[in-house]
DNA sequence: CTGAAAGCGCTAACAA
DNA sequence: TTGTTAGCGCTTTCAG
């Protein structure tokens, strides 16, 4: 009839209740931390669960509370967000607060397709919106505090930390203008990103700050591939009226474009301008150190982590504000443009 | 820790029961897809998950059967090992894999400090082992499935995936001698590394094949980093006998090292052949492609889970023989040796 | 083939 | 302060 219990290795309260010569109740506030212990107890308990080294176990608190400080980190397996750092550097910084915070992170790569199980998550990071949008809301739908990282997001319910793309390429075009440059060019990122999409609208609005007329000819358009920026890039130096400057949507392909140049004899910054986006460390290696527009990805992981620990500790998400933060890039200029005054 | 479900929205496997008119026992059947259930029945059930919209709780299943189908990558907290991109591979590869099997990824970024709480946890897998050797053991004493990459770790018990970087540096020096070269420094990657250790030692291996006395000063250790990099290759540059070939651990460094010999005027190859270890895809940028030893990381990703998922699904993985995998480099020759001969 | 009931390990009223 | 007693949602004997 009854079941037999299993000679289980795993300790629990249970065994350290036995051990103390307490209630499993009280074990569970010992744990918990609640104040309501007398001291002799608390004393015996611990003990008890040094001596057996007896640690909860998560998956029953979950269950038994409904709480979860599990955090996932959603990024779309869209092949462009690996070619620029961006994806590394905010595992990099989500990964190591989670951990400093004692967070589970749950690390999803989805193409979308699959709407994964919500059930036992706390808190949602999604690194930008490609094709998962549906994930997006589903997560809202479920109430689940979340985040939105380099994507606004017009939903009001969702908190969103984006990046002010517009502005960087504005200001790239800018200084590219600035410097006397007309005929200036631009090597989009994949369009269906929305990243790349502002960074576009920001060279246009550069343009037409400075009443230079906008050439559909001179905006060639990548996936992020260093591979399409390579195509892009002789499309654009063979070209007839060839641009004297380039704005190019992240650093790998504006490298990549800086060495077709090269193959093709053409000096730089002398013949061609270059500015690029990202700051990616490796700019800094060629010949030639790039100018480049940067992104504040620290400072984006940080920021992230910090809004959903403050959505996730709300007593009622409801009614919550969601935050819609813009962060500033700032253009580095190095040695890849040259003033035509 | 976060409210999870509201009180009462949670449909659970009762509420499909009592709709499909079944016992809960029978629904459980059902979503475990055992055989043993009436085909009327399993179609009333199936019909009550769809229209509750049903989703089993993993928490529970995890607590009632004491399985887990998470499956946790331990990257070690160490500044290194974000300079290549070995890290974000490992994390890609073993991410998509485990988001088609149907996995949990849980991401720990650890600096072996703390003892992770490995409950609920089926598997793991170590990236490295850095200073997280303790994480390890307790690992593996805890019985939980375990596979280390990039390490060769002699506990009969643990099964792991390491790459030969004895016979990858070997070949890269081997190369260089062949080429003539009798000066061939090395910079090293972090020594506490074995992988760096062991690109050491394979360049200590092929000096001794061409009968070229190994010297203490044409060996730079580093850490990695961009910035020691720079410094070995300063002063490798500015020694009375310099060398006329150098190894480098990683692709990053040997940039480094290239940009520096810029600097001072030396020409690549003309008067410095460089061979780097990784094959980082920005080695292809730079005016000179960089010639490499190249690492199976998608290999390594690959088998990492296909071992994990064996093991995990061994009734009693007790007697189990841990397998002890070598996967072997490939020298890439482009353009940075030159031939003295 | 099916279902009642006993857990899995822990938390949370509610009493004492 | 402490302990009793229900659950949390699901799996798994063990009898029908």
């Amino acid at each position: 009839m009854v079941r037999v219990k299993k000679p289980s290795k795993t300790v629990s309260i249970e065994d350290v209740a036995r051990l103390a010569g307490v209630s499993i109740t009280t074990v569970s506030r010992v744990i918990n931390k609640m104040p309501s212990v007398k001291e002799r107890n608390r004393i015996r308990v611990l003990d008890a669960v040094k001596k057996l080294k007896f640690e909860p176990s998560v998956l029953a608190q979950r269950l038994a509370t409904g709480r979860s400080n599990v955090v996932a980190l959603v990024i779309p397996r869209y092949e462009g967000i690996f070619y620029s750092f961006y994806a590394l550097e905010l595992i990099k910084g989500i990964g190591t607060l989670c951990e400093i915070m004692k967070f589970d992170l749950l690390l999803h790569l989805t193409d979308g397709g699959s709407p994964f199980n919500l059930k036992g998550i706390g808190g949602i990071i999604f690194a930008d919106i490609i094709s998962n949008r549906n994930q997006l809301e589903d997560a809202v739908a479920a109430g689940i505090p979340t985040v939105v990282l380099n994507n606004y997001v017009e939903d009001a319910e969702v908190t969103c930390i984006a990046v002010d793309n517009t502005g960087g390429g504005e200001s790239a075009v800018d200084y590219l203008a600035g410097l006397g440059h007309q005929k200036i060019a631009h090597i989009t990122g994949d369009i269906i990103t929305q990243a790349a999409a502002q960074r576009l609208e920001g060279y246009k609005r550069a343009l037409a700050k400075y009443k230079i007329p906008f050439k559909e000819e001179y905006v060639f358009k990548t996936d992020y591939s260093r591979g399409q920026a390579r195509a892009a890039a002789e499309r654009m130096i063979t070209m007839p009226d060839r641009p004297t400057a380039v704005f190019v949507a992240s650093d790998p392909m504006a490298l990549e474009v800086m060495a077709v140049a090269r193959e093709h004899g053409i000096s730089i910054p002398g013949d061609l301008s270059i500015v690029g986006f990202d700051d990616n460390p490796s700019g800094l290696y060629g010949p030639v150190a790039l100018t480049t527009v940067r992104q504040p990805f620290i400072k984006m992981a940080q920021d992230s982590v910090k809004e959903l620990v403050q959505l996730m500790s709300q007593k009622k998400s409801k009614a919550a504000a969601a935050k819609k933060i813009i962060l500033s890039t700032q253009l580095v200029i190095r040695e890849s443009c040259q003033s035509l005054k």
